[in-house]
RNA sequence: GCCGAAUUAGCUCAGUUGGUCAGAGCAGCUGAUUUGUAAUCAGCAGGUCGGGGGUUCGAAUCCCUCUUUCGGCUCCA
């Protein structure tokens, strides 16, 4: 016999050999239909597997990650076996779940393209694969046979994952007739699937390496229920309709043209208001903190960023140089703002008491991003960063870190950023020469910011490689509406450019010093942060960023005049408003989503002429009542000031 | 940059095997209507079918190419 203890701590007896499956049963059948993997002693395990020793069990079902993994896994490989019904001699790679559904990368005989009717194919030919109820079956090989199987098959990228594991821990599974490299868990068996889209197919790189060939990528996403598929596909619908860049087009925010250049977005009168209305608060949030404001010409002298080191890392996929008359003169647009801020700390000598320098400016920058990666406001060529360097001395560094991780808190408050991720972006240490700077440098940068998110109680995830050349960063990754997720904030160490420019200070000791610079942004850019902010919002914004807080509908012509009083009241008390006078009823104005994301409606008629007031309805709260202007104006500036209250405490 | 899919009116989209296929709705304009919270009526106007080549008696439709867009991959200072 053995003991199995559940996550709620009781101990529960079965005799040795008992599977996850078995325990579930003993439970409760209900259980026993929901339960899709079990944990073993913190590895997961197939709820088949039976489990000879005292352990620590806990099931996992559709609401627990890892029972989606072995589902969606599970899937891949039924995938898998319906392709190979097609399309006998297909090679496959790795075919892995992720958070939502699964891929399989695979190489067709004869670089057969699949065709969306290829898919529908697919998918019928798993359903009925799955109404097979075929039992995943898991064996122990040794590397030999492995090798042995596969090679016979000509099964060349699943020899080249052999060639990297360790004899003795290798397993296959089977379903069907299909059998495949795999280290588990699965589902018990195919019946489980019962609902099944294949949603995409793409090229991705073998190894994810630009070198290598390129496969065929399916993806698919499959579930239990149909009803869940069903509601997924709604759910996919609904986040399409808050993708930034319908919304950006519909409110007329900003714009892209083929003729101006790919990538190169252009505000609209709207979308300047809403841009402008961003700098203004950060730039009220950053005099508190200290920050001056600097402006830095777009272009410089390509020496400059030799100096800095950009030009050698990635001179020659930038937008390139600039030539002048004279011969040898050479500029670049600038792909950051850091060298320039750096001559301008150099314009002076600088005492220790002077520091640290917060030099801010949103800094328009180019940068030639590879075309195939373009997307809306969110990787764009041109942007504009709300950047600024921090000059400051080592003992200054952590405090100065933390306060800007204070600055991103604030932003993140004021637009309602509740779900983000914090990411320590360090040095691939198995890839030193993709950075500058001495390991001493390194070593030093990494470890503040490691300490000072610690001090600030930040919860982190850690990524190596994704360090910034010159130094090590923390980033706040926050998602779009459709789930993939974009860098915004940042603040980044760096002990390396203040040596390259040289930079000093005058200590205490009355000897010559090196400072520390922080690059931070705390939106990242302003493109990409409002084109989230836009998913996040569906373009809902707050009262104080909204490009028209208010729009005047008169009910008829007759009273377009009023309507323009309303107005210049309103526009000298500092509210943005529009008239709406198509003069059409006034249901139908309602329905335009347009209007829809402006918060306040005034509605004026006879009723309102006569009384010198205005009817307000705010959106999604009903009606306000009839007001005078003056008390509607004090009215929105008291939602502003009550929106952004906590910043001035 | 790579793989794949697209590109038709300001917007959203139809357009069958190449032959009344230049279409609809919304927006716009002109009238009529003067209406109080999700669609008032009538009429008009809008497009070298993304650009350029080609095949064909004939191309929105087939082929090539370029532009731009979308989904991925890679990249991301």
């Amino acid at each position: 016999m053995i003991n199995i203890t559940l996550p709620d701590s009781s101990i529960r007896e079965y005799s040795s050999g008992i599977t996850g499956l078995e325990i579930a049963e003993s439970i409760s059948s209900r259980l026993a239909k929901e339960v899709l993997s079990v944990t073993v002693n913190g590895e997961v395990w197939d709820l088949t597997r039976p489990i000879s020793q005292d352990s620590t069990v806990r099931l996992n079902t559709w609401d627990d990650k890892e029972g989606r993994h072995a589902f969606w896994h599970s899937s891949a490989h039924l995938m898998a076996e319906a392709i190979q019904t097609f399309y006998p001699g297909t090679k496959f790679g790795i075919g892995p779940s992720i958070e939502t559904g699964f891929y399989y990368d695979i190489e067709l005989p004869d670089d057969k393209q699949l065709t969306e009717k290829d898919l529908e194919k697919l998918e019928q030919k798993m359903l009925e694969l799955a109404q097979q109820k075929s039992p995943f079956v898991r064996e122990d090989i040794s590397k030999k046979d492995a090798l042995d199987f596969f090679s016979k098959r000509n099964e060349n990228y699943k020899v080249e994952l052999i060639n990297g594991l360790t004899d003795g821990s290798i397993t296959l599974y089977k379903q069907g007739d299909f059998t495949d490299l795999c280290r588990g868990p699965h589902i018990p068996n195919t019946g489980y699937i019962k609902a099944i889209k294949l949603t995409s197919v793409a090229g991705a790189y073998w190894r994810g390496n630009e070198k290598n060939k390129m496969l065929t990528r399916i993806y698919g996403v499959t579930y239990p229920k149909k009803k869940m598929l069903d509601d997924y596909l709604i759910l996919l619908e609904e986040a399409k309709k808050r993708d930034h860049r319908k919304i950006g087009k519909e409110m007329e925010l900003f714009m892209f043209s083929a003729e101006v250049g790919q990538g190169l977005p252009m505000w609209l009168p709207k979308g300047t208001i809403l841009r402008g209305q961003l700098q203004k608060f950060l730039s009220q949030v950053q005099k508190r903190f200290g920050y001056t404001e600097v402006i830095t010409p777009h272009i410089g002298d390509v020496k400059l960023y030799k100096t800095s080191g950009h030009f050698q890392k990635y001179g020659k996929d930038s937008f390139q140089v600039i030539n002048t008359p004279v011969e040898g003169e050479q500029f670049m647009l600038k792909p950051m703002n850091c060298p320039h801020h750096a001559e301008m700390y150099k314009f002076k000598p600088h005492s220790y008491k002077d520091l640290p320098i917060r030099f801010a400016e949103f800094g328009t920058v180019y940068r030639y991003e590879q075309s195939g990666e373009l997307h809306g406001l969110t990787r764009a060529r041109g942007f504009t960063q709300d950047d600024a360097h921090i000059f400051c001395r080592p003992d200054q560094l952590k405090d100065e870190f933390m306060k800007v991780i204070d600055i991103i808190f604030i932003i993140f408050k004021a637009l309602n950023f509740k779900e983000y991720t914090a990411q320590i972006s360090l040095r691939d240490p198995n890839n030193k020469e993709k950075y500058i700077g001495s390991d001493e440098n390194w070593n030093k940068a990494e470890q503040a910011i490691v300490e000072a998110c610690e001090e600030k109680g930040l919860k982190t995830i850690t990524e190596l490689g994704e360090a910034a050349f010159y130094g090590p960063k923390l980033d706040f990754m926050i998602k779009d509406a459709l789930g993939r997720s974009w860098q915004l904030g940042t603040i980044q160490v760096d002990y390396n450019l203040p040596e390259r420019f040289q930079l000093e200070y005058i200590g205490a000791d009355d000897k010559r010093h090196r400072p520390v610079m922080i690059h931070r942004a705390p939106f990242g850019s302003m493109e990409r942060f409002i084109g989230v902010l836009i998913e996040h919002t569906a373009g809902k914004f707050p009262i104080w960023l909204t490009p028209d807080q208010a729009v005047i509908l008169p009910i008829s012509e007759k009273y377009n005049d009023y309507a323009t009083k309303v107005l210049n009241l309103l526009n000298n008390s500092d509210i943005r408003a529009v008239i709406d006078d198509r003069n059409e009823k006034i249901g139908k104005k309602i329905r335009d989503n347009e209007l829809k994301r402006i918060p306040y409606m005034l509605i004026v008629g006879e009723k309102e002429v006569e009384s010198g007031e205005v009817s307000v309805r705010r959106q999604g709260e009903g009606d306000k009542g009839s007001m005078q202007m003056e008390d509607f104006a004090n009215m929105i500036k008291k939602e502003v000031h009550d929106q952004l209250a906590f910043i001035y405490n």
